[in-house]
DNA sequence: GTGTTTGCAAACAATTTGCAGAATT
DNA sequence: AATTCTGCAAATTGTTTGCAAACAC
């Protein structure tokens, strides 16, 4: 049960970190088989599952069917283009209160919750005037 | 192009209708097999998505990797169980320019936002409680 | 009759897993 | 030396698709 060190596993960290595009598993092969040409995908998802619950790294689902990675833990809200399906930060502040709001009224706990946004990135949007 | 009558899209609606549990395909298969049993999955899934594209359910993602189906197609939020996997309504309302809010500092548009609550039921608290 | 829908099975995509050997402690 | 991690390939899961026959209009 204890975690050993691992040069592969360093490397995904490495991949990772500083990104502001929450690569999916699948990138994050590529990418990393630049310096380990020999890397398994299975590894790959191994370290990423890994890390993730060791809360090193966020695993996002934004409903595209495909999980997403994000280096940033801190609790931070994601929008998800409809044209070109990136996923881009937003610099909002908490929807304060969001989940005692949802407490009222309901008979269970609530102690999480998560909000995806939806629509044109700049970028496509820019394109589609164009 | 057109759409045809079907009596297995009918018994789809139908199984659908009225339900709160927010089912999958496979529990809709399991459901509507009672009266037509040799329906197959894929027609399932066919009409599934074709009733989704119609605007008469919804498609939920919760993020737990199964596709959620939804007979109420009006704008409300959805909490899932961390114990049991549930998936209920929740009554409160709408988050008041939550879009808006987020638009701002950002050069795409935005025009849509699914919000989740996590956390246990009512029903997971009281067994726990026990 | 023409066009849509069905059941079946095969295909597919994303992710997980079993295993023998390599790497870490 | 003991245990964890890796690469590989096969397995699993959820969903989609191609096709000939059945059904709806």
């Amino acid at each position: 049960m204890a975690i050993k060190y691992s040069r592969q596993r360093e490397a995904i960290k490495e991949f990772l970190s500083g990104r502001k595009d929450h690569p999916t598993a699948d990138t994050v092969y590529i990418g990393v088989r630049r310096e380990f040409p020999n890397i398994s995908l299975g590894t790959v998802y191994r370290n990423l599952t890994l890390l993730a619950q060791m809360g090193e790294i966020a695993r996002i689902n934004v409903g595209d069917g495909v999980e997403h990675f994000d280096p940033d833990t801190s609790l931070h809200y994601h929008f998800v283009c409809r044209d070109c399906g990136c996923v881009q930060d937003l610099g909002i502040e908490n929807i304060v209160n969001i989940n005692e709001m949802a407490t009222e009224d309901f008979d269970g706990d609530i102690n999480g919750s998560v909000t995806y946004f939806y629509g044109v990135c700049g970028k496509c949007k820019r394109r589609r005037d164009s």
